[in-house]
RNA sequence: UGCGUAGGCUAGGUGACCGCGAGCAUAGUGCCGUAAGGCCGUGUUCGAGGAAAGUCCGGGCUCCACAGGGCAGGGUGCUGGCUAACGGCCAGUGGGGGCAACCCUAAGGACAGUGCCACAGAAAUGAAAACCGCCGCCUAUAGGCGGUAAGGAUGCAACGGUGAGGUAAGAGCUCACCAGCGGUCAGGUGACUGACCGGCUAGGUAAACCCCACCUGGAGCAAGACCUAGUAGGAGAAGGAUGACGCUGCCCGCCGACUUCUCGGGUAGGUCGCAGGAGAUGCUGGGUAACCAGUAUCCUAGAUAGAUGGUCACCCACGACAGAACCCGGCUUACAGGCCUACGCACAAA
């Protein structure tokens, strides 16, 4: 990935304790500010098992992850997150994800320029 | 044509744009980091499966002594072959099923020993045993004594089976055939098969203990090796060259200086291992086959929060089970649809 992101597992419990949650229907947002307000916001994927077997694991990270790669360029700088997938989003239509990560962004105040049209 | 049997192949395709991982080439002396080391642009090549799965076997590799001996424990179990090895595969043998193609089969030993065979039944292994029946005799109509394992009854299983002779009734008592046991001869590497002869014969269970033969040291890539930074280079107690700890559950043997507990401190990061191999494909030769040998060509994932996605268009049978994690050989389990080959049976035609 090229974008930045939670590598270690500490990073990750961190946001968890520290960071606010912003849940969805089909994922939870966990945002937590860093210590330097300039620096890359990264983000790190979870898939439980309960989501299903490995295959369909990965299906819902990698469009998890699509989608985020498409939201990145309107998101704040210095932030950590987390978004942890629920069962329902394996169901759930492409669209409809990428509207409420938009929706959870929006509300956690890390949208900082609105879509241009044509994006 | 229908029904069926065996084996194999495939696992949606094509195109466009955006996006991801790795290898190689190449720029700055660039950026991040205390450092080891890592990152960035462009080009190019490659990028999940037949089961990648379950982790059930076998091996490689690594460490634990140089991987040793014995016991215990575990595994395998018709024969021959293949293999690095196997509990796998191939070819056979015996037994069972199917009209057949074909399928199934843990299939060594019950005169080494022990156990068990419930209930029922007269009797469940002891060369025994008479409940009903059958036959003879006696008392006289109910029994007694004796003979009898052919019939009935019980049971998963009753001491060979069927038929004939024989007899008071019966019985391998006698005979024929069959089954079983022992022997001889023949064939086969062997499991075993065939023929003949013998005396006519005392169950089952070893996925019960056990016996026999063969195999088996332990832990596992979070194995293990190296590097960088850095805290501490502690305190107390116990054991130890009269051999600790460890190899290893025990004994022998080996090794040779630390080990255990409590308190305090630390518990970060990087590189390698990590993909050129019992490798794949084609051809030739040997072998019934599994497989082996030779030769030519090819290089085909390598992550470490974990790389294959998103959108769109078209086509069709509208797409199942499912994602590599040290690597291989197997087994087992899951699975939509499609295709190919060989064979069997029934029917029709020739």
């Amino acid at each position: 990935m090229k974008f930045g992101r939670l590598v270690k597992n500490k990073e990750f419990q961190l946001v968890y304790k520290k960071g606010q949650p912003y849940v969805g229907r089909h994922m939870v947002l966990y945002v937590l500010p860093r210590p330097n307000a300039n620096s890359e916001t990264r983000v790190g994927f979870t898939v439980g098992k309960k989501v299903g077997g490995s295959v369909q694991r990965n299906r819902v990270r990698r469009r998890l992850k699509e989608i985020y790669r498409w939201l990145k360029p309107r998101i704040a700088l210095g932030y950590d997150l987390v978004i942890v997938a629920r069962p329902r989003a394996l169901e759930a239509e492409f669209n409809v994800l990428q509207e409420e990560m938009m929706y959870l962004c929006k509300k956690a105040k890390l949208v900082v320029r609105e879509a241009r049209s044509g994006d």
